[in-house]
DNA sequence: ACTACGATGAACT
DNA sequence: GTTCATCGTAGTA
């Protein structure tokens, strides 16, 4: 079995921690795979929930220290997990190649594809179980997982997806040839 | 209290 | 590729 990740693995600038995330082994309560997709947002920018330094009640934990899940709803319907990078950062995962507990997966997510399991922010928190109660929680400790990944991976960068501000950065990270993307990656 | 708006997903052509 | 249902959150008053 590969190593844990370490907090120090996020307290880095975040795109260089979103790139890295991608391969890298992610369950919770054993349920879960390797991240396909990720994408970067920090205050700098228009498209963050923290552009400028702006606090809300709701993401409070993306300015407390790195290595933690900031979980927010989106569209008052679905969850979204970030993993914070410190000082108003944060890595969003969007999409999980499907490897461990893909039963209890499909239970949750009432769908048999398994391209559709965890293939979207949304989805992907579903199928994991995950919501407001894993908001703020550690990443290095129980009920969640992080495992380096075992192999090099080759890692395509393009612009991100579902946003209106800042549409032209490139700050979303996709494992390349993967078939559990949410979509393919635009460079 | 009232309103506007999505870091979406599902269904459809 | 397209449309659109849906509702919590945050901003305004």
């Amino acid at each position: 079995m590969t190593k844990r990740l370490s907090s120090a693995f996020f307290a880095r600038p975040v795109d260089l921690v979103a790139r890295e995330l991608i391969g890298v082994r992610f369950l919770v309560a054993g349920v879960g795979g390797l991240i396909v997709e990720t994408e970067s947002y920090d205050q700098s920018d228009p498209a963050s929930h923290c552009f400028q330094g702006r606090r809300t009640p709701g993401n409070e934990a993306m300015y407390g220290p790195p290595g933690h899940a900031y979980v927010y709803r989106s569209y008052g319907m679905h969850w979204c997990i970030n993993f914070t990078c410190g000082n108003g950062s944060a890595a969003l995962i969007r999409a999980l190649e499907p490897v461990a507990g893909v039963e209890t997966m499909v239970a949750r997510r009432g769908v048999e594809d398994v391209r559709k399991l965890c293939a979207g922010p949304g989805r992907l928190c579903q199928a994991l179980g995950l919501s407001r109660m894993h908001d703020g929680a550690s990443l290095l400790r129980t009920p969640f997982e992080l495992r380096e990944r075992g192999a090099p991976v080759s890692v395509a960068v393009g612009v991100r997806i579902g946003i209106t501000r800042a549409v032209d950065l490139p700050r979303r990270f996709g494992m390349r040839g993967s078939r559990f993307l949410s979509r393919g990656i635009r460079e």
